[in-house]
DNA sequence: CGTCATCCATACATTTTTGTATAGCCAGTC
DNA sequence: GACTGGCTATACAAAAATGTATGGATGACG
């Protein structure tokens, strides 16, 4: 324990891994090129590994290099959360949160929430990051989230919403042109706009629903910001929260029967229970969420 | 992003934690008593706080400090990690890996296991921890675990085992003492072992079963090994996995109505899946557990 | 009440790290 | 084929960090 690698070393380490150059790592990192190729050299010898092939264009990667890189990228977000955290005082309500949500809720749901909540905690800066990760969360990428699983880490502080309905939707121009489906075996005939299946609370969600199969998408898209976006251009059907739909009725329901629950949670990392900043931000959110539900 | 924090100032910052004083952390990390306080005194200057108090016996942490504690720690298990697979050959099965399990399992259940795992891969050392947090695997406390709940972070890579039985069971002797209880309604005028309230999965586990009070048990422990010593000593009646009570039938079982399943689950960072050494290990976890259990 | 051990803070010499400047190498491009 | 712009590696001077030595202050202990 007495020899340890110097930990700005990891951090030049990464910057070289991200940038793909000494040089161009020394400049993202307010350094000297020599430098930064020391600190190659100095970690490549405590590691005993060969990092990076050297090139007259730049340094490439090796396997092991790649390997160690989501390592780094952790020690980098506990850093960064210490600098946010470090700032934020203690007895006043303020500094910098960040907070982490699904696509849909960051873009729709959000802004109204967090207009409200910057004015009654005008000393908090927000950081929203999209991005549906629970890892997030304990690799330090957020201080609060809104998740769709329920988290089940002892670490994590969480409050359930409730279920987000979700229900088929299309534009009124698009019904029209092309009549309304009676039945579920009839939206085969329709243009449906579908959902990213890799996600895995889809995947539990629609355990129940054999009859969704990729090919039977006519638009498939990883993001469901553009999924709804196309849902509302009068592309086709697709899925779309229903509260959303009730507080924006541009679209019309399809089938109403057709319904699937989508568990709403709002989740911090313990540790922050002390953060007046995250704390404030969390019970904004659980209140924020529960009148988007009702 | 052009003036951060020099990580390193975080390692000294975690010593002076965890030692007391700025001496101590010198001598724990190898450096001189000044370099440390120049680190925290730069540490401070770059987050705006004040981070200890001084005094002639030692530095006190302040509020700020204790709160940044877990961040820095979270840094340190990164920083270990990488060290760890560092070694670690991407070709031969080799390195170190670490593993976390429950005491129970790790007392009575991984000699064996590892045992033979050691004959199969001589190159990989096991760093064996018990411990019962899932945040460990995603905070790189661990690189391997066993778990008693279904994770949901998808970036685990998990494989059920299945469910362990839990039993009541007593050392004869006792039995003999105090005679056998016919219903559960008996166990009250027994000297009961008691089992954590605390764990997660236990309190979701006896969800089911209303009588079990913290109040009657005899004998409480934190420590299950504890209770599974306890038990064995002739002190009472106490849960005992099955598995375990076949393989060294010392124990009789008491009530073999009740029964309590133990969700099994082997779990691993995904990023390691392309690690020889934690592959191996966790298939040998995998192998060894499920021969555990049938 | 003095002794001793422990602690932090400071001053100064030394070592280490860093930056600057330069040379050399490769890949495009005119 | 020379030119340009990107890169790394090396040499050397400047700057920064470290270690040593010392002073002062507190608490434990006989």
């Amino acid at each position: 324990m007495d020899d340890e690698t110097d930990w700005q070393h990891y951090r030049s380490f990464l910057a070289v891994l991200e940038e793909g150059s000494l040089s161009a790592a020394a400049r993202s990192l307010g350094l000297a090129q020599p430098t930064l190729g020391r600190h190659v050299q100095l970690l490549e010898a405590a590691l005993g590994t060969t990092l990076f092939t050297r090139s007259p264009t730049g340094l490439a990667a090796t396997d092991a290099a790649k390997a160690l890189r989501p390592f780094v990228e952790s020690m980098r977000a506990s850093a960064q959360a210490i600098d946010r955290h470090a700032h934020a005082s203690r007895d006043t309500v303020a500094g910098t949160v960040r907070l982490g949500v699904s696509e849909v809720i960051g873009i729709e749901v959000m802004p109204a929430i967090l207009a409200s909540f910057r004015q009654a905690c005008p000393g908090v800066v927000v950081e929203l990051v999209l991005s549906d990760r629970n890892q997030d969360l304990l690799q330090r990428d957020a201080d609060v989230a809104v998740r769709m699983v329920a988290p089940v880490q002892e670490a994590l502080l969480a409050r359930r919403i409730g279920a987000i309905e979700l229900g088929l939707y299309a534009h009124p121009s698009y019904l029209e042109r092309r009549g309304e489906p009676r039945q579920v075996s009839d939206l085969a005939s329709y243009d449906l706009v579908g959902f990213d299946e890799a996600l895995p609370y889809i995947r539990r969600m629609s355990a129940g629903m054999p009859p969704w199969h990729r090919d039977m998408f006519a638009l498939r898209s990883n993001s469901n910001v553009v999924q709804l976006a196309a849902v509302r251009a009068g592309f086709g059907i697709g899925f779309c929260q229903v509260p959303l739909a009730i507080r924006e009725p541009v679209l019309a329901r399809v089938l109403p029967s057709v319904s699937l629950p989508l568990e709403c949670w709002v989740v911090m990392h313990g540790d922050l229970r002390s953060q007046p900043a995250c704390k404030a931000l969390f019970d904004a959110l659980v209140e924020g969420l529960l009148s988007y539900l009702a």
